[in-house]
DNA sequence: AAGTGGTCTAGACCACTAC
DNA sequence: TAGTGGTCTAGACCACTTA
């Protein structure tokens, strides 16, 4: 854990990209925890070797990032998962009148598998590696409306079992955070019209075959390295998905 | 249109949220006009009586809503709608392997008529204002894929004819831009399952009633002032909606 | 009162674009 | 060469939080 100032100005890029890169570094190092409070600006600056509004900028991009959070009077704050409605961030489901609730998840199945083409593919592993599939339920306003259908990749997740994955106090991706050191930044989602498979007909309460909202999710972690696939189905009677909401920024 | 210095420091709030919505009052009253250059930072920064890093932080906000757009070494521009790649902002429909297409669109129903409840609430007029209603089938490698149901009020469109929207030359929102001095920097999506009408049966070409990926959006300026709603229905068998990028920023 | 982030200044120098 | 935005500095003062 080099505590060294930064490199050379001209080599990396700019000042502030190396800085912010460093900060990256060490987040991805475990130097700071979920939840955590990172050194204060002046000291930050003092040990990359950069001026307060350098190491500001810096900070600026990585807040916008939703990877670190800022209080005044208080210290900036390494993301945590799901704080207060900061969970909507991915939960991206709410009922026709915009009503906004959290879901009560239910797990279905939990099981150890190898990576299908699909998933290998997103989680960027070998074909036939192994994973860790579960099947999660979704309850909104006391009803199941929502499947998901989840990989991770074993390598990443070392002693998961099923135990410990339904008697999480949290949700999932603060699991991740506190049990195996992943923060989940970021996430890509396609979304197309699926059909209820046996599972989700009997669980959702809707014929076989009929038609659902599929999604189907990827999710990062810094420097955008994949640690998890998610394919979820919605009953779409009393709930909608949020699509984009652009404005912000889109590459 | 004034020039004089914005108001003294504590009123509004601070000194560089006054400046940007000073910058967006100038644009709301097309002292500026989209793709046109703006004043350079040190001539804006006199004219506001800011220091350039307040003025810049103003910028900042604006490039990061995509409502300015900074080209180094020629200028700060009014952003323009469907300016190459950045046509994909607002329009998130790819197919399965991820290949973005230019859509050929087919204006298919031009008609006056009455704000429905749902078109009043979410334009923001009254029940029964007057509306133009169109209806858009939108081709993908040669094949129809999507019908788009649109709603814009009368009031901010005078003069808008058949003809004229049949002949614009660039994409829709362009030809608001152009047309009606009407920018379009942010949408609303709600993503759920529709069931194709006779009219989308036969231009798609499925069954009456086979399920399809509803998009409902609303459009808006500046200000999220709502200029149109638009009920989008997607042939999903090839094509996917790209929904949450999550990373950037949500409210 | 001490420490934090939030805002703001008044410049400097650099990289890029146009002429 | 002149003008633009991009980066960076070395502070100042303010507002907020905790104690």
């Amino acid at each position: 854990m080099s505590t060294l100032a930064i490199n050379p100005p001209a080599l990396g890029g700019t000042r502030y990209k190396e800085v912010k890169s460093a900060i990256l570094a060490a987040l991805s190092a475990g130097e700071w925890k979920g939840g955590e409070c990172i050194p204060s600006e002046k000291r930050l600056a003092e040990r990359f070797g950069v001026s307060i509004g350098t190491l500001r900028k810096a900070i600026d991009e990585l807040c916008a990032e939703n990877i670190l959070i800022r209080h005044q009077g208080l210290g900036t704050f390494v993301s945590m998962h799901q704080r207060d409605r900061h969970f909507f961030r991915f939960f991206r489901v709410v009922r026709r009148d915009g009503d906004k609730a959290y879901p009560v998840v239910t797990l279905l199945d939990f099981r150890k598998a190898r990576a299908s083409r699909e998933a290998a593919a997103a989680l960027g592993v070998e074909t036939g590696a192994r994973v860790f599939q579960f099947v999660n339920g979704l309850a909104l306003h006391g009803k199941t409306v929502l499947i998901e259908h989840i990989s991770v990749p074993e390598a990443h997740f070392p002693g998961l079992t099923e135990a410990k994955l339904r008697n999480r106090p949290n949700t999932l991706y603060n699991f991740y955070q506190d049990g195996f050191g992943i923060n989940v930044v970021e996430t890509d989602e396609r979304v197309s019209v699926g059909l209820a498979s046996e599972l989700e007909s009997a669980k959702l309460g809707i014929a076989l075959g009929a038609p659902l909202l599929e999604i189907r999710r990827v999710a990062y972690s810094y420097h955008r390295s994949a640690v998890e696939l998610r394919v979820s189905r919605l009953n779409t009677e009393e709930y909608e998905y949020i699509g984009a909401t652009s404005g912000a920024d889109e590459k």
